[in-house]
RNA sequence: CGGGCUGUAGCGCAGCUUGGUUAGCGCGCAGCGUUUGGGACGCUGAGGUCGUCGGUUCGAAUCCGACCAGCCCGACCA
């Protein structure tokens, strides 16, 4: 492509308000521009790099058997009424109806359409399918950001294993596995296999890729000792146990004015410190009011109250709804004595005694308090966000956490889409059983701006060879040089016909622009062709990554050229 | 969904408090000239329903109201 043809509008300013560095530089160096909230253009850049990343991910699906179909995007609405996630998604279903008054959906995932489709097998003998494709998914965010990274119309590659037990499933998971990590490796990101949520999807088991970076939405726990890797979504740990010392016989109601906060009650005098507190909180599950209860000095994680009730909403509980199923307001909660509600306790409050807790009476607390004995606890789950120095529930090593992009993300999911939308097979005793199923997706234009994120520096993208958007530039240094010119096109002919992608800057800029521009845009070699190197019939050749430059003949300038973008694959 | 903020030329912004000629600046863009191996300079010029609708007023980018859009923080999120 010669470069004074193309579309690349590449901007002096930052654009505003973009605080994650791939944004910046995908929007400065002319890759995408922004339509709507969370909808973005893919400009003639941004389109290349998108379809290398789809041919990367195509061939290694295609490598462990996958076999590509294009779904629809517009769905009808009572296919999803059947698995009951016009319910578990409805803050991010884009819903809309047509003429004749039906209602459609865009589709933000394809689970019930691929099992709608597996109806068509009859016969254990026809699995193991994996089925896949590459397509635009719709998820109405509350709060898109970060430019790609966080968005409402995305392309994803999304890929269903089919298998009539759950042995077929696990061999499935474990080639996405393997296929997933040797795609990141191709794009050039360092990606981390964590044990993750199942969130909405369900099912047994999922491993999410995170690609570690602070413009990240997830915190992941990590042992650097024995490599123990969990979104804190889901992770545990071990921490030191409290010895109680032993409290009266009968729990005792004192009055603590002005005391609202765990930190109020420590600073009391006759209060207890953070650890000796049972804080109780209000929520409210799928309508229903629900304590949760936690040591003082820890806090609720609301994904792991989610799976752990397998609740679908969950909001915090109103100060009027608390007050009226308790009598007090929040800063004086209790669940001693209390009937009536949920009582959902963390597990480490388990055979703690003599705590101190709210009384259900505006300035009064209550201490001598034995959970085992005066709570009547509904249910114990691991309700308590895993906090940075903790103990590895793998070895006891101190936990790191880091912030990270979710890359991919892949779910067993057993038999619920199956069961759902009735997608069954003859065993080989002739019985009739639902498929089961795995789900695998990764995000096209979210894995382009973490290449971005982990592949940048002061002058702008770094790409790795395998997506860039061109191999090389050829930066013509004086465009109205004869010799120059002559040489320069000479080298675009010579190395687009090796099979090499080049941009052939002939715009008439000054050479400080061409190479400023060649930078921000990230092409990973540039080939200087100007008369400072011509009287010794040589151009320059240059790494993006490095810097390091190093002069070439031209006469042997194709077949270093060809060397290194072939190298760099 | 709660809180905060912003909409003026392709991009980044000033002007608004205190209403009053043809609404400015930088970058970018076009023409001409000089320049030309790391973001050049001069001259000339094109480009704006001041987010939308309504109100106040002799007069609104400016004051008031509603709406729309976008951004940030939080909540939420396969």
């Amino acid at each position: 492509m010669r470069w004074s043809q193309a579309f690349i509008p590449t901007l002096r300013d930052d654009p505003a308000d973009a605080e994650a560095a791939s944004h910046r530089l995908l929007v400065r160096a002319g890759y995408i521009r922004q339509l709507m909230s969370g909808v973005y253009s893919l400009l003639p850049l941004g389109h290349r790099v998108r379809s290398k990343i789809i041919e990367i991910i195509r061939e290694e699906l295609n490598d462990i058997g996958g076999q590509e179909l294009l779904l629809p995007a517009l769905h009808p609405r009572e296919i999803w009424e059947k698995t009951g996630r016009t319910e578990a998604m409805a803050d991010i279903l884009f819903t809309l109806s047509d003429l004749r008054g039906g209602d459609a959906i865009l589709g933000p995932t394809h689970e019930e359409i691929f099992a709608t489709v597996a109806t068509e097998l009859t016969s254990y003998k026809q699995l193991p399918q994996l089925w896949y494709q590459i397509q635009t998914k719709f998820r109405d965010e509350a709060r898109p950001k970060s430019g790609l990274l966080r968005v409402r119309e995305f392309t994803m590659k999304d890929s269903y294993s089919f298998d009539v037990d759950t042995a077929g499933l696990d061999v499935q998971f474990d080639r996405h596995f393997a296929a997933y990590s040797r795609i990141f490796e191709r794009l050039g990101v360092t990606a981390v296999a964590v044990e993750a949520s199942s969130g909405a999807m369900g099912g047994s088991d999922s491993i999410e890729f995170i690609v570690p970076s602070p413009a990240g939405e997830d915190d992941i726990a990590h042992c650097p000792a024995c490599g123990y890797a969990a979104n804190v979504e889901r992770a545990s740990s071990t921490i030191p146990s409290i010895h109680d010392e032993p409290g009266p016989n009968q729990p005792e109601r004192f009055p603590t004015p002005g005391v609202r906060t765990i930190l109020d009650l420590v600073e009391f005098d006759g209060g207890a410190t953070a650890e000796r507190q049972i804080k109780t909180l209000g929520y409210v599950l799928d309508g229903e009011p629900t304590l949760v209860l936690l040591r003082g000095d820890h806090d609720v994680h609301e994904q792991k109250l989610q799976d752990g009730t397998g609740a679908i909403d969950i909001r915090p509980g109103q100060a009027d709804e608390i007050r009226e199923l308790l009598g007090a307001d929040p800063g004086s909660l209790g669940a001693v004595g209390v009937e009536g509600p949920k009582i959902l306790a963390d597990l480490q409050l388990a055979d703690r005694a003599n705590m101190v807790t709210g009384a259900n009476l505006d300035d009064h607390h209550i201490r001598g308090v034995d959970v085992a004995r005066d709570i009547a606890v509904t249910e114990w789950l691991d309700l308590r966000a895993v906090v940075a120095g903790e103990g590895c529930p793998e070895c006891g090593e101190a936990l790191e956490v880091f912030r990270g992009i979710e890359a991919g993300h892949i779910f067993k999911l057993g038999t619920k889409f199956s069961e759902a939308l009735g997608a069954t097979v003859l065993n080989t005793n002739g019985v009739s059983v639902p498929l089961v199923m795995g789900s695998y997706g990764i995000g096209v234009e979210r894995n382009m701006a973490a290449v971005v994120e982990m592949n940048h520096d002061d002058d702008g993208i770094v790409w790795p060879v395998s997506i860039a958007p061109y191999e090389v530039v050829i930066t013509a240094v004086k465009i109205d040089d004869e010799a120059t010119m002559t040489v320069a096109n000479r080298l675009y002919y010579d190395l687009t016909h090796a099979g090499v992608e080049v941009l052939f800057d002939d715009r008439d800029e000054r050479p400080g622009v061409k190479f400023n521009d060649a930078e921000l845009i990230g092409i990973p070699y540039r080939v200087t062709v100007g008369p400072r190197g011509l009287v010794n019939d040589v151009v320059e050749l240059s790494e993006r990554r490095s810097g390091e430059k190093s002069e070439v003949t031209i006469e042997t300038a194709v077949d270093h050229v060809t060397a290194l973008v072939n190298g760099g694959k």
